[in-house]
Parts: C-alpha cells; structure tokens; sequence
DNA sequence: TTCATATATACGCATAGGCAAATATATTAA
DNA sequence: TTAATATATTTGCCTATGCGTATATATGAA
C-alpha cells in the first residue's frame, strides 16, 4: 500500500457525510442509493457524489440489482482504524443516523422489500 | 468529541507530508523544526505550516526550549487509529524517512545536545 | 417503444487549502 | 543594541472539492 493511498483513504473519511455514510454501511452488510438518502436526508445527487468518492478512494464497492444500487464497505480498507472506539466518538452524532435508519427500515421500502 | 473533531483529524492525516511527520513524532518522545526539516528535506516554512496544521487540529502540541520549538503527538488523538496496522500499510514509505531521522541524529544537531 | 424510477454525471460557482517566496517575530549571543 | 538563528505567518496564486441544479443513463413495466 503507497503513501498515496493511505493518505487518500483518510481524505475520504474527512467529511462529515462521507463518515456518517462509512457508519452506516458499518451497521448493515449493503445499502442502496435510496436507503441512504432517506436516513441521510440529503440530495440524491449529493449522496450519489459521496459514494463515488468512496468508491474511488477504495473504500466500498458496488452492485446492481434491477435498478437499484448497493454499496457496501471493504473491509481491509478500514483495518488501519480503531472502529470501536471510532464509533465510541461518535456516538452521539451517528446514533441519530443509525435511529434515522432503523425507523426508515420499519416502513416498506421499493429497493428491499 | 464532535464529528466536526473526528473528521478534521482524518483531514489532518489526508497530506503525505503530515502523515510522515505524525509517523515520526510516533518514533520519539519529540522533535524540533529543524529536526523535521533535515530529515523531511522541506522547506521550513512548509514544515511549520503544516505542523500549525496539525497543532490546530488538535494532533499535536508544542513548546519552546530556547530557540527551538518542540513537538510531540497528543496520544488521545490517534486512538481512533490502529497504529500498527497503519505503520505496516506505509513501512516502504514511512522506513525511509525513519532511516533518515537516524541517520541525522548520529550527527552533532544545534538543537537537542 | 414509451414512461417512470433510480442513479450518475456535468456544469457553474464558491471556498478550502496546497505551495513558494517574502516578511515578521522571538531568542540568544556579542 | 545589533546581528544571527530558529520559527511563524502573510501574500498571492492555483487546484481540489464542496454544493445545487440540470441533464444523462440504466432498468423495468406497460
């Protein structure tokens, strides 16, 4: 692994909704597009941007399925973070997120019934 | 912690020239300017900008010693991180500049006799 | 093929932050 | 006080990347 690499992969997870959508897909084994535009309450295309980013930074990958998108993490490439203690510092922030999902989930959903 | 705190130490850790400064500060209790701008091969004022950088980002804290200025890593900062896992990741890299620092030190320095 | 939905990307603009060079400041010694 | 050294900061410029809007693309259903 470069130097360049390392270093783009903390760029990726300097921005505040690049981290929270990182958290979420820490929860879940995939997301789709939709899913984290509902939680995230933000513009599809500000979400769509982020996780290009993600992507070509090398921190998820992703699939489609019919229409829909799924994004889900790579896991070697968080090893170089301490995730527990991570999530211990945000916990305050990101528990809004992740109530944000689970109520979202409750209800039906077009991309994962 | 704030995600804004979270997310501005990755930031801090997104330039190659910090990441290679924060891994020395790993390998010793401090250093000087002087000592990073030998071993780095920068320019002063790049070495000092981006140690203000770090400082702000909270990574880092500092004080005089006469004419020099030291720096040591705040430990708490990098818990996030798993700092071993992150040194394997960039040994190539990051093995070079260690080998410099050693090097330089076998030399009489002004600043730390 | 046509339409609706989900997602991706291009555009224009604003701001953050990179760099080098120059200058300012702080300390020490003479 | 003056000069030399170490460090910090300002300046100007350039690039990366943020955002919202608009548009393009891909899929599935009719």
């Amino acid at each position: 692994m470069t130097l360049e690499i390392v270093t783009q992969t903390f760029k990726a997870l300097s921005e505040p909704v690049r981290l929270r959508i990182v958290h979420l897909l820490l929860q879940r084994d995939s997301l789709c597009v939709c899913d984290l535009v509902e939680t995230l309450e933000l513009n599809q295309s500000t979400v769509s941007r982020h996780l290009a980013y993600l992507k070509n930074s090398g921190l998820v990958t992703s699939w489609r399925d019919g229409t829909w998108m799924h994004y889900a993490l790579i896991p070697e490439a968080l090893q170089m973070l301490n995730i527990d203690v991570l999530k211990q510092h945000l916990a305050d922030q990101l528990n809004l997120d992740l109530q944000k999902l689970q109520a979202y989930e409750q209800k039906p959903r077009s991309c994962n019934l």
